[in-house]
DNA sequence: CTGAAAGCGCTAACAC
DNA sequence: GTGTTAGCGCTTTCAG
């Protein structure tokens, strides 16, 4: 690793000599610059950006804190957002925080400091924790960005409306024919969405509800039995795992969606366009929320905070009546 | 953000008792100590990493270099190896690479340098892109590591025997009491994995090949018909994404596995699992390639360098006979 | 056109 | 016990 000190002893131009033909600035004889410029050339000379950043009082590192990325949702989420701030000289540092882990968190922050400017916290963990970061972020001397998080939290949010997707997904449903849609699972947006739906007179179909414990692949499958006998022609999952778990019981037993009963997930994981058939989905805006975080990233505000909402993407699970 | 000079003059001591007492070293009066501290907490004093750092000419952030996570083989090698490095006081940074785009790459090792000591490198580049990637690592200031790539590169590599582990694979299938396979694949690994094995006279079962475009979702589907008509018990693709495009083809027209034919794929994806019925495959020797890329990390050295294996992961795709 | 020097925030050797 | 100071590698102001 070679520095400028290094390059202007061997040259033997002066410091700001190098470092004027380096960063190409003006105001050097061509034949000092060509030489100069040869010999960074030979050494590979890369300037240290951690120096050049301490100078400058500048940080081009954003740090993105999640829970869990094996939810593609996620994942889609940080793929879309690195390559947004790559194309804008920004660069990813990456923390997995463990649910309720305190340590590693304030690790994260302390190494962290002087190298990112924001953070980025996404959707995913849990509220007691949100909160814990809410009151903590304060301490560190960098600027959160939380991503459709529970509440208002931190310097930024930036805000997803979970609860209308739903509804105006249910909406779309209602209008296509269907007559009985039963909804698996107790997620508070997901539920909210469906509430308002049953309020909602313009909505005529029947909507009855089965409350399984988790949200996951299991509890899809076990709950099998009650949505066959539950007589609905549609039927909403709480996550796209638990609808795969769905999945999995009607592949035993025989049963053929979207003939049978049609089925809606929630997230669009990865593996959602590939299942047999095709899962319809409420898909996260993903690039939307790219868009905001680097326009926070950038400019310092947000102009625009009106809630983004998912997307519904109805596939070969949905049986059009 | 407070500095250490500013507690100095705030506290009314040097800099260098304010440091003394913030880094715990001794040799300080108690109350100053206690009065020191009282205003370092009030005004959330966080050392400056970027400083501290250049002053130590130390680094602890480790960059990862990949081209395409949303193959959880990949994701899950990402998520191993972030643990274990946050565990041991290093910190990741993201990078991913589009395929055969030298700017982003030379972004990257631009803005790492001086911040980042070590870069993984993952397999899933293209091997054109390795070779670039062997040339020009050389001319920054970090130290590569290359994960399972296909040639001897950068300063280190953890290697992994695919083709080996391919064949075990098949001499496990053959033992089980399998008849006839059917490859449908053309990447080399597997290939020669299977070469591997028609070679060995201790394989009994015919093997035979089909060789489709791409190792994708679609061309599992399109190729169906030959895998069936192939008369093979069992088939073993190049991808869990291929092996799921053979399962829609099979759920489409009433075929049912392992009934009918047994079916095996590679990566062990998040979704094999969850398939109907579960995809048996091959798994990434993920920990351990965690616990070799941190050794050389910590020591600087690697130890062992004896390739590593995949592991054999059968499920319910499979048929014992 | 070129160079000396200050200083970003931090650490530690070296005085007192 | 405490303070002064040099210096990590870089940028930039200010003199020549």
């Amino acid at each position: 690793m070679i520095t400028l000190k290094q390059l202007a002893e061997l040259s033997g131009y002066s410091v700001r000599t190098v470092q004027r033909v380096l960063s190409g600035q003006d105001h050097v004889s061509p034949a000092k610059r060509e030489m100069i410029l040869a010999l960074a050339e030979k050494y590979h000379y890369v300037p240290n950006m951690a120096a050049r950043n301490l100078r400058l009082q500048k940080k081009n590192f954003v740090g993105i804190l999640f829970e869990d990325f094996n939810v593609s949702a996620s994942l889609n989420k940080l793929n879309s957002l690195d390559r947004m701030l790559m194309e804008n000289g920004y660069f990813p540092m990456l923390g997995k925080l463990q649910p309720g882990n305190i340590r590693d968190f304030e690790q994260l922050m302390i190494h962290w400091s002087g190298v990112a400017e924001y953070a980025v916290v996404f959707h995913g963990l849990s509220s007691n924790f949100q909160d814990f970061l809410q009151e903590h972020c304060k301490h560190y001397p960098m600027k959160f960005i939380f991503v459709d998080s529970y509440s208002d939290h931190g310097d930024f949010s930036v805000k997803v409306d979970r609860q209308t997707s739903v509804y105006d997904m249910l909406c779309q449903l209602d209008r296509m024919g269907f007559r009985h849609l039963l909804y698996c699972g107790n997620l508070k947006s997901r539920s909210c969405g469906v509430a308002m739906a049953e309020k909602d007179p313009a909505v005529t179909m029947k909507i009855s509800r089965i409350d399984p414990d988790l949200p996951d692949f299991k509890a899809g499958e076990t709950i099998g039995p009650d949505v066959m006998a539950s007589g609905a022609d549609v039927v909403f999952f709480d996550t796209d795992r638990m609808a795969c778990g769905f999945y999995r019981y009607t592949a035993k037993h025989g049963i053929v969606i979207p003939d049978q009963i049609s089925v809606v997930g929630f997230d669009n994981e990865s593996y959602s366009e590939i299942q047999n058939p095709p899962l319809s989905t409420l898909a996260h805006p993903v690039h939307e929320l790219s868009d905001r975080i680097l326009e926070i990233i950038r400019t310092g505000t947000l102009t625009d905070d009106t809630p983004l909402k998912l997307k519904f993407i109805p596939r070969e699970s949905l049986l059009a009546k």
